[in-house]
RNA sequence: GGAUCGGUAGUUCAGCUGGUUAGAAUGCCGCCCUGUCACGGCGGAGGUCGCGGGUUCGAGUCCCGUCCGGUCCGCCA
């Protein structure tokens, strides 16, 4: 070993110890007659001293070739400080060296290694090994494996096994893209790396493995954003021989045991909400409950307090609906109008905004020539607004306006400040529906993927109206962000064979891309299933932050690219003959 | 595929309706300082204003194109 100890465990009781420490020189303050080192490592940063009048001439001259990064190892004796600081653990004691080695120089780095350092995103990306030095970032990291531990305990514990699966598979076209491999020894083949180990994992099942989990790299070859990786990690899981309600109190229980463990806050219970509800009231399969602001129907679900004012906006409307915006009545003009251009943006289409503020004993409305007082009375107590609110106002095809809404409440908390990131409510949005029509491609798609078991009493409508089918599938959202999803899967080779026609696939097709799993259904497959979560996400979520990039030690741009190593990159004749793609 | 914001010193940014020698902070280099810890003080070096074209007497600034980066929509079973 080249040291004794790190550079943030001495404390008091060590003083006149014999110590050796290396590190990284994370700074030198030249007071002239005396002079301090901070060294650092993983650990914490120590305060080397150099009374240049007692120290020895060839501590001097290393000194002072040193620049910031350094690598050096220090031999010394620990001292109390003259003066001490309570900024930093190690601040009762400092080093009196015997001899200072550089055990190797630095270029000086292009930004400042410091928890408020200059460097832009770009730069830090491309020296990423320099940004990962930085304590608030290498804080992140050792969260993301606070948090991978506590998984593991908690699987563990509840008997689960962490099972590998392949890397390099097969590619079906169903889901997102997928990133291919071609391979050398079959010529014009390819692997494709997994989405999910989705169907291993009940491959699994029908070994007889009953709980498996693994926390996995997927891959998917889409379009990035702040939340969103090529490759990602998921906590992949699955059960046999469990209904819906056992997975879901299985993995409540692991969420309540992270937020024990590595947030130390207890979570009292995960509330259940179904897809309807969630759309109804929040406009959103993965709300943010963080706070209220729940949607009022001034049409539509059964209410109608809008209805023969000759308001055409509003009659021809399928649904009306207001969420109440407290406090906001002071929003200027100017601030209304602004919102009113940001919900007539393309993306969420709508014709405009209407709103109404309640003020003392009164009401004004943008639309106080179509209803009186007594029909804002009505909007008011319907959306609990009381003096000093703002109600906002949104109207059109339900779907369409529930999506927009979403967004504006959203968008309104955010100004409102009650997204507060040390606040945390965890739900389960269930009974989602079972397929999605794409009115492009004229079919349905599955909503969750296609192994997703249809719930048993909605199975006849499999046949008449398969929309309205919905399926044993369960996401959980925390603070609006989609943690985790999952589904009681088919295990009868009968109902996935339906499923696939149902998506459109032919008896060929099922039998090219999943005849495996057909194949094993036939073996006697457990009734199963399972989730995953977006262990990324959770991480970030922990850590406060939008972006999953820091949890990540070596992420990839918007681009998906690793501007450090600079991949991808484009590979020779020689290699592209050989893999049979020249 | 689309929208939008940005690219100026090593770095982070400012730079007005186009006008003399492009600024600040920080980092870097030198000198001074016996208790600093984001030390302080004085001085210095450091620029092809992303790239290409255009308008103009004159472009960091305006226009067109292009490359790079951020955010969002589409996409992400």
């Amino acid at each position: 070993m080249l040291r004794t100890h790190t550079c943030g465990e001495l404390r008091s009781q060590h003083i006149n110890q014999p110590v050796v420490l290396c590190g990284w020189v994370q700074g030198i303050r030249d007071k002239g007659a005396l002079l301090w080192i901070d060294l650092r490592d993983r650990y914490g940063i120590t305060q080397i001293t150099i009374e240049k009048e007692n120290a020895a001439p060839e501590i001097l001259d290393t000194v002072r070739s040193l620049g910031r990064e350094y690598v050096i190892r220090v031999s010394g004796e620990v001292a109390a400080r003259y003066s001490r600081t309570d900024k930093i653990p190690t601040g009762d004691i400092e080093i009196i060296p015997a001899a200072i080695g550089i055990l190797n120089a630095a270029l000086t780095p292009p930004f400042t290694i410091e928890d408020e350092t200059d460097g832009g995103d770009e730069l830090r990306m491309k020296y990423r090994y320099l940004d990962l030095r930085r304590s608030e970032v290498r804080n992140k990291l050792q969260l993301r494996h606070q948090v991978a531990r506590a998984t593991r305990n908690y699987l563990d514990a509840q008997d689960f096994i962490e099972v590998e699966t392949p890397v390099l598979i097969k590619s079906t076209p169903e889901g997102a893209r997928d990133f291919v491999v071609p391979s050398r020894m079959n010529e014009g083949q390819f692997y494709a790396l997994p989405q999910s180990p989705q169907t291993f994992k009940q491959l699994l099942m029908v070994s007889g493995f009953d709980k498996y989990y693994q926390i996995v790299k997927c891959f998917r070859d889409e379009d990035l954003r702040a939340d969103r990786q090529p490759e990602f990690t998921q906590i992949d899981c699955e059960m046999s021989f469990i209904e819906q309600e056992d997975i879901l109190n299985m993995f409540e229980g692991l969420v309540k045991h992270l937020f024990r463990e590595v947030k130390k806050i207890e979570i009292i219970a995960l509330p259940r909400i179904t897809y309807k509800e969630a759309m109804e009231n929040y406009g959103s399969d993965k709300p943010d409950t963080r706070f209220e602001m729940k949607f009022k129907y001034l049409k539509g679900n059964g209410n109608d307090l809008v209805g023969g004012k000759n308001f055409g906006v509003f009659d021809d409307a399928e649904s009306v609906i207001a969420i109440n915006a407290a406090g906001c009545s002071v929003y200027t003009r100017k601030q209304l109008d602004e919102l009113t251009e940001w919900v007539k943006e393309p993306q969420r289409g709508m014709g405009g905004l209407i709103y109404m503020r309640c003020e003392k004993d009164s009401y004004k409305s943008s639309v106080d020539k179509f209803y009186d007082a007594e029909y804002l009375k009505k909007w008011a107590e319907l959306c609990d607004a009381n003096e000093g609110d703002l109600v906002l106002i949104l109207s059109g095809k339900t779907g369409k306006v529930q999506k927009a809404l979403g967004e504006l409440r959203l968008l309104i908390a955010e100004r409102l400040g009650l997204r507060d990131k040390n606040k945390f409510s965890p739900l389960w949005v269930v009974d989602f529906p079972l397929l999605e029509y794409n009115e492009t491609d004229e079919r349905y798609y599955a909503m969750h993927h296609p192994f997703t078991s249809p719930k048993p009493q909605d199975i006849p409508l499999l046949e008449t109206n398969a929309g309205a089918v919905r399926a044993n599938a369960y996401d959980m959202v925390i603070n609006g962000v989609e943690i985790g999803g999952g589904s009681i899967r088919i295990h009868n080779k009968e109902l996935q064979s339906r499923m696939f026609d149902l998506l459109g696939f032919s008896r060929e097709e099922a039998r090219n891309q999943f005849g495996f799993l057909m194949n094993a259904f036939e073996y006697g497959a457990p009734p199963h299933g399972g989730l995953a979560f977006g262990f990324d996400r959770l991480c970030s979520l922990f850590g406060g932050s939008e972006s999953i990039r820091d949890y990540i030690a070596f992420p990839k741009n918007n681009s998906g690219r690793d501007i450090m190593i600079d991949a991808p990159g484009k590979l020779d004749d020689k290699q592209l003959k050989e893999l049979g793609l020249l």
